[in-house]
DNA sequence: TATTGTTATACTCTATAACTATA
DNA sequence: TATAGTTATAGAGTATAACAATA
């Protein structure tokens, strides 16, 4: 059977993409999060206090759908929401979602290693730096 | 502000994929066409009469969403169903589905071009290789 | 006027279970 | 029994429009 697409880059791209998401979900599951909570997780612990159109902008996720994002984030006691004026919120992370950062600090470094595993040395260097050409601004 | 995660490879293989991703469906929009169906469509170009469960595998797409994906594609007159026996479905393209496929074809191209003009050429040859590591069994 | 955050809504992709018809 | 295809359904990510409150 012939592939068409292999061969090209952004199809390959899709395909690495999609298997590493899953592998990554996979081993979020254990601390119950989605991708999208543990990549805003990590980002608030980063930058405590970060305001959130500042996250929106900085992960491309519109506001609209962070609003639920952190209502689940926040109900969970990980995230609290603290009024920087009287339209923006300051985002922090409790004594728990500091925790939990951490849990997904270790799930992501194994997820990271695995995925380089697979990958021969002598182009790592080469994908990091393509990889971030192709969606740096 | 700090960005906890784009040094890791995982982290910007998601987001290249998803800014290629978006790239391609507004370039599939003239063409009135999802991603996924440009996809398949070009796939049964390629093997004429495959079943549709060997579709299915090849493209790791699930029967039960395949299924819908194929009667949208029939009902535009694209892809024509062939019994293969009294289970399974041979596929193939009409001639309007091969006039299509050449127009997606002209679009994959483009958006590939487009692509990898944006990383170094010295850097091409590894990512494709890396990336068909990442994906490929 | 522009910005922040929210609500409602819809579309796409993906995943699972249950079902039929056939091999 | 196993396989091919379908149906129904649900979860998750993403997108737009409309809105209230505030700068």
């Amino acid at each position: 059977m012939k592939d068409p697409l292999s061969h090209f880059p952004g199809y390959a791209l899709r395909r690495a993409s999609n298997a590493s998401m899953a592998a990554f979900a996979r081993a979020l599951e254990p601390l119950n999060m989605r991708i999208s909570e543990a990549t805003v997780l990590m980002f608030i612990a980063a930058n405590p206090g970060i305001a959130q159109a500042r996250l929106c902008a900085a992960l491309d996720i519109q506001s609209a759908n962070m609003t639920p994002l952190l209502t689940r984030l926040e109900s969970q006691g990980l995230v609290r929401r603290e009024p920087l004026d009287g339209r923006s919120n300051g985002l922090h992370l409790t004594p728990s979602g500091l925790a939990r950062a951490e849990d997904v600090n270790g799930a992501i470094a194994q997820h990271e290693a695995a995925l380089m595993a697979r990958v021969a040395p002598e182009h790592r260097a080469h994908l990091m730096t393509a990889l971030e050409a192709l969606w740096t601004h």
